[in-house]
RNA sequence: GCGCUUGUAGCUCAACCGGAUAGAGCACCAGCCUUCUAAGCUGGGGGUCGCAGGUUCGAGUCCUGCCAAGCGCGCCA
């Protein structure tokens, strides 16, 4: 409808310009927009504003002519000069009504586009490390990283979800060292636990399951683990000094296969309940991502190498840096340690360098808000392998902050003092769970306060828009009750009966869809989608209070039940790319 | 100190990437159930869009400078 609105107008300036009131050489970009206000008719047009400088006219005149010159169109009721200059364009009630037959045509598929077919794009999100349960930080990236996936998914994108398993590294040394600690324990061993360990259950219940089934196989004397190793803090010593000791000595107490088995083992029951506890949640990936696997396979030395060719590396103080400050980065960067170690930041640029490779034309990661510092190296290591940085994307989602009412709540997966998402959607169910995440802009903060979306009845507006679909339903239930049928062409064939305010504003509400899903999926913003079915399921609401549906007469009835049903539709598949169920009553 | 993000109604947030009189929800006040679910609807009050300049037909939106909050600035991940 937009289009053949640009369509008019670009005719009219045409004809403009063959008639000399135009410069040739004008070619102003035509934009349409809907309008806010109904007084002003369904779209607008700014192009006289626009024009009004290069053609040296005034844009209200400037206006007058176009619209004299418009040609004729059955969808267009009314063109009107308002404002400033623009030119309002009124459509014409029937026309807009087609959209009924539309939805009910497409149902599920109402809305879907092609704006993104034959785009292969990658969407990484979550990636947590598999070092303890996810928590409701996560929870927010995970929400946000489906909802996006299904988006650009809905607009045709070929999308690829993926999870990158940070199985490498100090951190699941830590992991695996707390869990053997714990083991010994277990043993009947005591001796302190490091403050810089994991501290959480799960670490508990894990080496309570390997004591079950090996029992004291990995067992090693106290005086033994605990010889000569430094001070942790809270006796005064150096905690990062303290627990690197310890994973040493458990490397060598237990031999590098069995330390292994510690590591392995609390790897897969974790990444496990990750996956599970995100399956879950509505979230599937296409790939889980493996680090190590990076390492293992050579792709970190094949990248530096690529780095190196590039004489982008340099060696200084013994260690290998990239030099990111070239590329727009605010410092370079270590690659390889003194001590012979690939950082974290090596094993991501072969990431990124495997995702290019594998030819995607769009990448898109979720990072947390915190890690904002690390996307100007990444875009430097995007450049130095000598891709296209703007095929990188990275979106932010700012840390959602927990409340218990007035109390704020702190997290920290060390001390295990955390709501983790699974506790999270066990209180407040995975549909307002979702929503809730979803509803603000990414990187708006956002106050999780536990108390008010634990409450049942609270004004928690998944209900809202729930409850819209819910009443559809019900309605459709009653006219079951009053032995009456539905006949869907009686219906359609009366759409012009539906002459109330009502139906018209609930008519343009579902005409939006589809623009607004291309919208939201292009930006990046799941919001739009919800702050939509909100205003959708206003819509309908206010018309459900407003007009009985189950009347006598059959044709207007047929057709509001036709109306109402197409708002259903919507609902549902608005709902549906949220993730978040269409209960039938409530 | 430098960088990123944020600042809009009492509170939580929108505003279609420059458009017309800045909108919702919650809270507050006043109404609507013998008729399809009142988890709903109708009406009302409430704003110098952090501050000051600039760009132009037009600025919450773009530019500059300040102010405030959060985060980041490791041979951690």
């Amino acid at each position: 409808m937009k289009k053949k609105i640009e369509e008019l107008i670009l005719q009219a300036v045409e004809k403009l310009k063959t008639d000399g009131a135009l410069e040739q050489e004008i070619n102003p970009p035509i934009t349409i927009e809907r309008t806010r206000d109904p007084l002003h008719g369904n779209f607008a047009a700014n192009i006289a504003l626009v024009l009004a400088k290069p053609a040296k006219s005034n844009p209200r005149q400037l206006a007058e002519k176009i619209i004299a010159s418009l040609p004729q169109h059955d969808m267009v009721t009314k063109v009107e000069l308002a404002g400033p200059g623009f030119i309002n364009f009124f459509i014409d009630t029937k026309s807009q009504f087609e959209i009924i037959r539309q939805i009910h045509d497409s149902g599920s598929k109402f809305g879907l586009s092609q704006v993104g077919a034959g785009k292969k794009v990658q969407v990484e999100f979550v990636s947590a490390n598999p070092t303890g349960p996810l928590h409701v930080g996560h929870g927010r990236g995970a929400a946000y990283g489906s909802v996006v996936a299904d988006l650009l998914n809905a607009v045709g994108f070929d999308v690829h979800r993926e999870y990158y398993v940070n199985d490498a590294g100090r951190q699941m040394d830590i992991l695996a060292t707390s869990i053997w600690l714990r083991y010994l324990e277990e043993c009947d061993e005591v001796l302190p636990f490091p403050s810089n360990g994991y501290r959480g259950n799960y670490v508990r219940e894990i080496a309570w399951d390997i004591h079950k089934n090996a029992n004291n196989e990995y067992r090693r004397p106290v005086e033994l683990v605990l010889e000569n190793i430094p001070l942790d803090e809270p006796q005064g010593g150096d905690k990062e000094l303290h627990i690197d000791a310890l994973i040493a000595r458990a490397k060598t107490l237990l031999g590098t296969s069995l330390y292994q088995d510690f590591f392995q083992i609390g790897l897969n029951k974790i990444l496990d309940d990750i996956k599970a506890d995100l399956h879950e949640f509505g979230v599937d990936y296409q790939q889980w991502f493996s680090e190590r696997q990076l390492m293992d396979d050579g792709s970190v030395e094949k990248a530096l190498e690529r780095l190196r060719a590039g004489g982008h590396l340099y060696e200084q103080d013994g260690a290998t840096w990239f030099a990111s400050s070239q590329l727009g980065d605010e410092k370079d960067r270590v690659v390889v340690r003194e001590n012979g170690q690939y950082t974290y930041f090596a094993s991501d640029i072969a990431y990124h360098m495997n995702k290019l490779d594998r030819g995607f034309d769009q990448m898109i990661d979720i990072w947390g808000a915190d890690h904002h510092g690390y996307i100007p190296r990444v875009r430097a290591a995007m450049q130095a392998l000598g891709a296209n940085p703007a095929k990188l994307n990275v979106l932010l989602v700012q840390f959602a902050t927990l409340y218990r009412g007035e109390e704020k709540v702190q997290m920290s997966t060390r001390s295990g003092e955390f709501v983790t998402l699974r506790q999270l959607r066990n209180e407040v169910g995975k549909d307002a769970a979702r929503f809730f995440y979803v509803m603000r802009r990414s990187e708006q903060h956002i106050d999780f306060d536990l108390k008010l979306a634990t409450s049942k009845t609270n004004e928690n507006p998944v209900f809202y828009v729930q409850y819209a679909y819910a009443r559809v339903c019900s309605v459709f239930r009653q006219l079951d009750e009053k032995g009456w049928e539905r006949n869907l062409l009686l219906g359609m064939e009366n759409l012009e009966l539906l002459v109330e305010e009502h139906e018209a504003s609930l008519v343009s509400a579902l005409v939006r869809y589809p623009e607004l899903l291309e919208r939201a999926a292009l930006q990046y913003e799941p919001h739009q989608l919800i702050h939509y079915l909100r205003e959708l399921a206003h819509e309908f609401h206010t018309y459900y209070n407003a007009h009985q549906f189950l009347v006598e007469d059959a044709a207007l009835r047929d057709a509001r039940l036709n109306l109402i049903g197409a708002a259903k539709q919507v609902l549902a598949n608005g709902l549906g790319l949220l993730g978040i169920s269409t209960p039938e009553s409530m």
